[in-house]
DNA sequence: AAGGCTATTATTAGCCT
DNA sequence: TAGGCTAATAATAGCCT
């Protein structure tokens, strides 16, 4: 839909693919608030930009309800195909050997992790960035709309995260759209000892218009 | 887009409701394919119909990975509210390391899973392997390749005292599409804060599950 | 419900600022 | 780099089968 017809493939030239992610994201966020309100159904999605910011949308008043509502589903499946067959029993064993590796990875990931935050504690004092991959940071006042709230929460970026320091926990209310920009790729912790947050942090924002909203 | 243009509220001819839901979804589901591919991201997209049946997509080879950097987002996101010390390039560039290996894993993890999946499907429903001659649309598939299994879950109902719990599953194809019927939506059980839970576990068909589905 | 088939509206690629 | 501005392409509502 545009002025040519576009091939489903990565689009190399990073600029057009970063203006194209925010309008395309702005888009499907769109269309999922969409059939939510008009179907009456219940959506969740994440998306993760190239860089690893975070976008995310969630019918419900929580992203988290859904991902638990998923979880038991999963899980449920999960039941159901696995005592079907005997055989897949090394499968299965393999699998969860492959967790328990993954486990032990993230344990260390969350070791650094943690040491990091120490470190970064330690040196809170200074601020500002430095001068290499500079992030923008956008800043916006809330404002409310539409029966359902809708939210945009902007966290910190987290490559270089800003100086501003704590947010003030806000609440979530109704259904709406919610996108945190994030970290580069450098995050992480215990996957597992963990627990899902819930999603009340950072500041408010827009909503409906969470058009143009960055990356 | 269509005959005519169309109110942003619940659609309340059931029927109509249906039919846009299922074109829409697909819609959805396409775009969301779309966006990973154009510009390279990472989407997670649950849906659940009001019935509650379960759609859901995910760029990455599997939901579960998509969810869990989630998770670890949400979790870094509250924990490292602060940091702008260039001197800390380096954790960062480990803890990168570390993800990557862990997504190595996983792939092997998905993989293997994949495999499984398969392999009950044939198994169970004796259906003529998909292989590669899959009609796929514009959907590209690589090791990661989007399988697309329809599972229709079919629990006794609680209403009326279980018998035998049949199990129907479907194979549909259709890349990078994921889409998995469940039981009727319901109210919840006991689980109130539940953790996301190892993929892995052996028990018989959880409270949950006891609904039924159908329309 | 699942698929076609348009007539129409919606989304957006390529530009420009 | 984030927003406009169209021209074109894409998604679909309403109908039928």
């Amino acid at each position: 839909m545009g002025r040519g017809k576009v091939q489903l493939k990565r689009i190399e030239n990073k600029i057009s693919r970063q203006v194209t992610f925010s309008k395309r994201r702005a888009g499907l966020l769109k269309k999922a608030h969409e059939i939510s309100v008009l179907c009456d159904a219940d959506v969740a999605l994440i998306v993760f930009s190239t860089k690893g910011k975070l976008f995310e949308y969630s019918s419900d008043s929580s992203m988290e309800s859904i991902l638990e509502r998923y979880d038991q589903y999963s899980y449920a499946e999960q039941q159901l195909t696995t005592d079907s067959e005997p055989q897949n029993q090394l499968m299965h064993e393999s699998i969860s050997e492959l967790h328990k590796k993954q486990k032990a990875l993230q344990e260390q990931n969350n070791s650094l992790a943690k040491k990091l935050k120490l470190k970064e504690n330690e040196n809170m004092l200074e601020v500002e960035h430095d001068g290499q991959g500079r992030q923008v940071e956008q800043h916006q006042s809330n404002q409310a709309a539409h029966n359902s709230s809708t939210l945009l929460l902007m966290p910190p970026p987290p490559p270089q995260p800003p100086s501003t320091p704590a947010l003030l926990a806000s609440l979530t209310i109704g259904g709406g759209i919610q996108a945190r920009g994030g970290m580069e790729d450098g995050d992480d912790n215990d996957g597992r000892t963990q627990t899902r947050p819930p999603t009340t942090t950072n500041t408010l924002m827009p909503m409906w218009m969470y058009r143009h909203f960055n990356e």
